[in-house]
DNA sequence: GCCGTTTTCGGCCCGACTGTTTTCAGTCG
């Protein structure tokens, strides 16, 4: 997805919120959010179009196409510049906290000059929210635990900021490394990085560090040595670039890959052999000598071990297993064929039918489902008429793509009691159904236990989507026995989603190795809502890469065949 | 501010939950 849509994307969004803030129009904040999710979904880079290009885009007409105009041409949407001037920044962050909006972010703001977290916090503390109308104890409460979420996982980055940020850096600094790569947490694919570490091979440092310290993005340089510099981007994120001689990259890379774990664990080995690890290579303790340096393998093979997936590396179990020879051969991106959990703009995604299945055919997939929302999510407007509608375009469609299959799917909505929206003779005439809670998340674990595997125990329901509707620093999991839902799950020949989207993985890593102990199957899925959510498919295999999970494991590896006798699921 | 097989004005994503109220505003999906 090209930048300038993301930038634009984000002002339209800001301009949504301050409209929403300073009391304007809803509907009109409602357009500026629509705007914005079509610019951040739409194909061509609207840095390049026209005004009558830009009034193609959905959702932008002649006002918003002149204001995006208007950033290329004067670099400032002057409209935008006044809003900001009424609303300061740290206002508009209190809306990040779960059940803060709009309304009452400006009423801090107004009636108690509360103008940031900080403050917020202080002043829930003091008492000085006490008798403030519309705040009451469990709105303290609940502030003061929104307040906690996002200053626990708030200060982290999700991979997908993460790996923009470092892709963009590694690719200006290129022309200038003998090589280049990004190691640490986002190398490891975690769900967040608390910063970036770029490692570079270069015989001459100083070009290289000097480009690094002028890079656009810097805000500040933090440090800057000879083998090492750490900048803070304007937006807080901190990127240590490392140097390190060519013949040692291997070594490097291990050692700044980590996890901290990971490295204990191998130096131990490293001590019995009598030799020494460290980020310049593999040395024998005695005579000093350099045994191994620069490759991976090369470093692990002469510790005895085969080369371990960076996504292994976090000390669960990895070294054990490579000693043992029982790596798992993990499931890559390569091997998925397909995609089970995607929208078009019948509902609330922003491409067309067409414009999906051209995008899914062109990524090489075999099979792909479109999977629409249900009548119960109501903003949706689904009804059966247009479910069935969508479904006679979609078999029309389907000889344009006679290298795969197109399958018509639905995202069902499971109730509080575990129903789902439509009967089973509706239900029948679906390829694919998955089901996912999308309210009532705060139901006590032995109803929401019940309400998992109830869905699970539902013959039409394949796969259970973004199983414990976390959103990471916004919701937690829901509660429930989640021994039991495997199980259910297991059993009843329901796999679990991973969903790829970056602020969802979930299922996660943690419980995706857990589900596998009870032999429950998974769906890697983008859940897409534009073209370029395809991609979010690589956060997905990171997820379950990080689970150990192999490419058997996953049910959109399979041929189709398989996977639609799976998806019969015994019926 | 956008949009149109209800078309240039008058609608627009609907319903439920939470915590606050004492009949409802704010937030969420």
């Amino acid at each position: 997805m090209p930048r300038p849509n993301d930038e634009v994307a984000a002002l339209l969004r800001e301009q949504a919120e301050l409209i929403a803030i300073v009391g304007g129009d809803a509907f009109k904040a409602r357009v500026y959010e629509k705007a914005a999710r079509s610019v951040a979904g739409y194909q061509a880079d609207v840095s390049t179009l026209d005004i009558k290009g830009l009034r193609q885009i959905p959702n932008v007409g002649a006002s918003i196409a002149e204001k995006i105009l208007e950033r290329f041409q004067e670099g400032r949407i002057a409209e935008l510049e006044a809003l900001r001037e009424r609303v300061p920044a740290g206002v508009r962050r209190l809306m990040q906290i779960p059940t803060l909006g709009p309304k009452r972010a400006m009423m801090l703001y107004q009636d108690l000059d509360i103008a940031s977290v900080e403050q917020l916090s202080t002043a829930i503390g003091d008492g000085r929210l006490r008798g403030v109308r519309g705040f009451g104890p469990k709105t303290e409460q609940n502030l003061l635990a929104g307040i906690e979420l996002l200053r626990t996982a708030g200060q982290r980055l999700l991979a997908s900021a993460a790996l923009e940020l470092a892709e963009e850096l590694i690719a200006s600094l290129r022309p200038l490394a003998a090589r280049i790569a990004y190691a640490g947490s986002l190398r490891r694919m975690r769900e967040t990085v608390g910063d970036i570490d770029i490692l570079v091979a270069a015989e001459d440092s100083a070009p290289v560090m000097g480009a690094f310290a002028q890079h656009p993005v810097v805000g500040s340089v933090i440090a800057r040595g000879e083998t090492k510099t750490s900048i803070r981007t304007a937006t807080g994120t901190q990127v240590d670039l490392r140097v390190v001689p060519e013949q040692a990259w291997g070594a490097a890379m291990v050692y700044f890959t980590g996890s901290k774990e990971h490295n204990v664990r191998i130096r131990e080995i490293a001590v019995r052999k009598k030799l020494k690890l460290s980020e310049y290579g593999l040395f024998d303790v005695d005579s000093g000598e350099l045994l191994a340096a620069q490759t991976e393998e090369e470093v692990y093979g002469r510790l005895g071990l085969p080369w371990i997936p960076p996504t292994l590396r976090e000390d669960r179990g990895e070294v054990e297993a490579a000693l043992r020879g029982e790596l798992p051969e993990l499931v890559a991106e390569r091997d998925l064929r397909g995609d089970l959990h995607t929208h078009t703009d019948l509902t609330d995604g922003v491409a067309t039918l067409a414009e999906m299945l051209d995008a899914a055919a062109a990524r090489g997939y075999g099979y792909y489902a479109v999977t629409d929302h249900a009548p119960n999510l109501y903003m949706q407007r689904m009804s059966d008429q247009k479910m069935l509608a969508q479904r006679e375009q979609l078999r029309a469609l389907a000889d344009s793509y006679p290298k795969m299959a197109v399958l018509h799917g639905t995202e069902l909505n499971i109730d509080p009691e575990g129903e789902v929206d439509w009967p089973p003779e509706f239900l029948a005439g679906f390829d694919v159904c998955v089901a996912s809670v999308h309210s009532h998340f705060t139901q006590d674990e032995a109803a929401m236990t019940r309400r998992l595997v109830r869905a699970c125990e539902n013959p039409y329901v394949n796969i259970i989507g973004h199983p414990t509707a976390r959103m990471i620093g916004r919701r937690p999991p829901v509660e429930a026995d989640l021994d039991e839902f495997f199980r259910a799950a297991a059993g009843t020949g329901t796999a679990l989603e991973i969903n790829a989207y970056p602020d969802r993985r979930d299922l996660s890593d943690e419980h995706v190795l857990r589900a596998k102990r009870f032999g429950v199957k998974f769906a890697i899925d983008s859940d897409s809502h534009a073209v370029g959510h395809l991609d979010v498919m690589r956060y997905g295999i990171g997820t379950a890469q990080r689970g150990w999970l192999e490419a058997a494991d996953v049910i959109n590896t399979w041929p189709l065949r398989e996977l639609r006798a799976f998806l019969r699921k015994g019926r």
